[in-house]
Formats: structure tokens, sequence, C-alpha cells
DNA sequence: GGCTGACAGTTAGCCTCCTAACAATAATTG
DNA sequence: CAATTATTGTTAGGAGGCTAACTGTCAGCC
């Protein structure tokens, strides 16, 4: 479900008020800063939604797509290197890839597991580690869900023309990127620059 | 905490590769989209770190500030009107205000009246209903938390121009009004028309 | 070869949100 | 006025996140 989300935003005029009382408080910011949030919020709560029409979390949902990237070589190759498959394995790779802990994620492929969309198989190697794959039931509930999934994304923003998906995505990497500025992380901030 | 969501977003080609097999991915829609998600974690969790920090969260410090409101009365008053001031007061209120169920408000009511920030109060005229009102406590946590929130809000923003920030404002809710059409709610739509 | 530290995965317990069902009170209706 | 219906706030139980502590395994050092 989506995040406590004050149901209507404050009107512009009383951010203009409330400025007078607190100095730091910059009205445009606020109010771009409360769009993004509903309107973050908004979206996500679309496709949780769908999803939940389905019986399947977006944390859960977030996994299977992980794996899936693994059982899409074709695209691989056409790209003639890994940088799209090849995606993450052990339950570490996937927790990393996903932005949880791994407590979070033995939490997730255990009901995924339960569920049949998921395995876990031992590491033949080093046997702390796990193999985590896509069943052949993973596979045909994705098959089944995304082309549903991708239309309600489709359609949320058809309201957008070519250029301002573009310039949103551009002002959104900007805050992004402050954001990033703003509070760096521990460890790993150079290695995934997405832009 | 914020939402799981994938860390590294897929790169445009990927979509382009992915949109091959599935007819319905809207390639610049997608990457839209996982951009406002995911902008839209980052700034929640920029605010939740900060209220985690005071020891409070998203959904509570919601409530406060719904309540706060209400001892604002300068601002209804320059106002000429009670738009901005004399917010809700019973749970049941702030459960639609905040877009929680009246269940969730109990809880967060708890907590918030168990560490000193707000009273309830038996409504003398309707035996069913309670008031709840920010205690002094309360005010005081928001007049000393405020101003770090704005500054930190108006610091992530502060890479946008006057201009950009407008036009993200403007294609965000473009995007909320295509929601409401996609997702039309049960009731109360035409209530809270926020532009 | 045995000890210490680092790492993978799991477990336990907490918080916040939800839905569903409940008791008490008000409003409506015969 | 009595009975039904609606509404308020609460409780109970579930799901999905988190942190902290634990077990088992690998790597390095004496």
């Amino acid at each position: 479900m989506p995040h406590l989300l004050l149901k209507q935003l404050p009107r512009y005029e009383c951010l203009l008020e409330a400025a007078k009382e607190f100095p730091e408080l910059d009205p445009s910011a606020a109010e771009a800063f409360l769009h993004l949030l509903r309107t973050g919020d908004e979206a996500f709560g679309i496709t949780d939604r769908n999803l939940g029409d389905h019986g399947i979390s977006h944390g859960r949902f977030g996994v299977l797509m992980l794996l899936w990237r693994s059982v899409q070589p074709r695209a691989a190759k056409l790209m003639g290197a890994e940088s799209c498959a090849l995606g993450p394995r052990t339950p570490a790779e996937l927790a990393d890839a996903a932005g949880v802990t791994r407590a979070t994620m033995t939490g997730l492929i255990d009901t995924l597991e339960r569920d049949g969309f998921v395995k876990r198989e031992p590491d033949p190697v080093d046997r702390r580690m796990m193999s985590v794959r896509l069943t052949a039931k993973g596979e045909k509930f994705l098959a089944q869900f995304l082309p549903g999934h991708f239309k309600a994304i489709a359609e949320l923003m058809s309201t957008l023309s070519e250029s301002e998906r573009k310039t949103l995505v551009r002002l959104l990497a900007k805050i992004q990127l402050q954001a990033a500025v703003l509070q760096p992380k521990p460890d790993g901030v150079a290695a995934s620059s997405i832009g």
C-alpha cells in the first residue's frame, strides 16, 4: 500500500503564508516537493493495486523482475554484452539490487518459494551461498502479468508527450543527483551512477 | 522507510530491447515512470530519515501537521477565510485528511498521546466522538523540527530553478489527473479537486 | 593444523500500515 | 416511544518492511 500522505496538499497561498513564520520554508520548493511525493505515491499505488489483484506485492514483484533478467539471454546476445542480462542470483545480490536488507530478502524469497514462483538451490562451490532461480510457474506468471502492467504504465504516462517525458526525466534526475549529494551513502556510490 | 524499489533502473536500451517482446511496453513511458517512483522514494526517504532522527515517523508527523493547522489562527485571519486553518480534529477527520483508515489513525494517536504530543478529549456534545489536540510539547516539537525540515526540502529542490519547479509541478499534476481518471475513487472525487 | 575475522543466510522481535469485526452512541423511521 | 440503520472509535490479526543477534562456512595468520 502507498505511504501515508496528506490527501489534499496545502495550497500555494498557505505555503506563502507559512513562509512568513518560517524563513527556511521555500514555497515553490515545498510545492514541488509535495507534488513529487504525492504523484510518486499515486503512481506506486496504481502498480501496487495492479499487483495486488494478482496476489503479489511490490517487493515480491521486484525480486521476480530481477530474476527474470537471468532467463532473458536474448537481450544480452543482442546487446553484445552482459549489461542487461545476467542479473543477481544469490539472496545477498538480490537484496543489494533491490535495495533491501538480506533479512527482508529472506522473507520475500520465503513467500515466493512457498507460492512456487522461485526455487532455492545450494551453491555447489560455496556452501554458505544459495542460488535463487525462477520456476516455470514464476516465468509463466510474469509472461501473463507484464503486458497488463506495461499497459497500465503506458496509460498513466499517455498524458505526457515525448518531449514532456524527457523533460520530466531530466528534472527528476537532477533531484536524484541532488539527493545523492545531500545524503552520501556509506559506500558504493560511484558504482551505480545512473544519471 | 522507503518502499522496495530496484536500486539501479534498467537502462533505456534495455527497455527498448524488452519492448520488442512486449508490444505493450512503451519505453519512454516506462523510463519516466521508473524515474518518478525512484525520485519520489528518494525524496520520501530524505524527510523520513530526518524525521527518524527526531524519533518520529512520517505517519505521526502527518497527524501533527494536520493538528498544527488548528493552532495557527494567524494565517486564517490574514486569508480572511478558513481555507488554511481550522483543520481536522476528530480521529475520523484526521484519518480522512491523511488518507489512512480510522484504525490506523487510532494507532497513530495512541503513540502520539503516549509520547505526550497530542491529547484526546471526549466531545461534550456527541459522546461517540473524541477531539484530538496538540499539546504544548507537540507544538514545541514542531517549532523545533520544522525549520530543519523545510531547510532539507529547500536544499533538495535547490537544484531546480523557479521555472523548472513550475514545469515539474505542471507535469506531475498532469500525471495525477490521469491517475484520477484511470482509477476513479468510489466517492468524494469532486470534493478535493487539487489540480 | 587451530584461531580469529569476514561473510551468507536465517531467525526473532519491533513498527506501521491494512482489513474485518466489535461496542457504544446518534439519527431515522414506523 | 421502539426498532432499525449509520457512524465513531477501538480491538484483533495479518503482511511487509526494518535492526540486531545468531549459525554455519570461508579465508588468512600464527
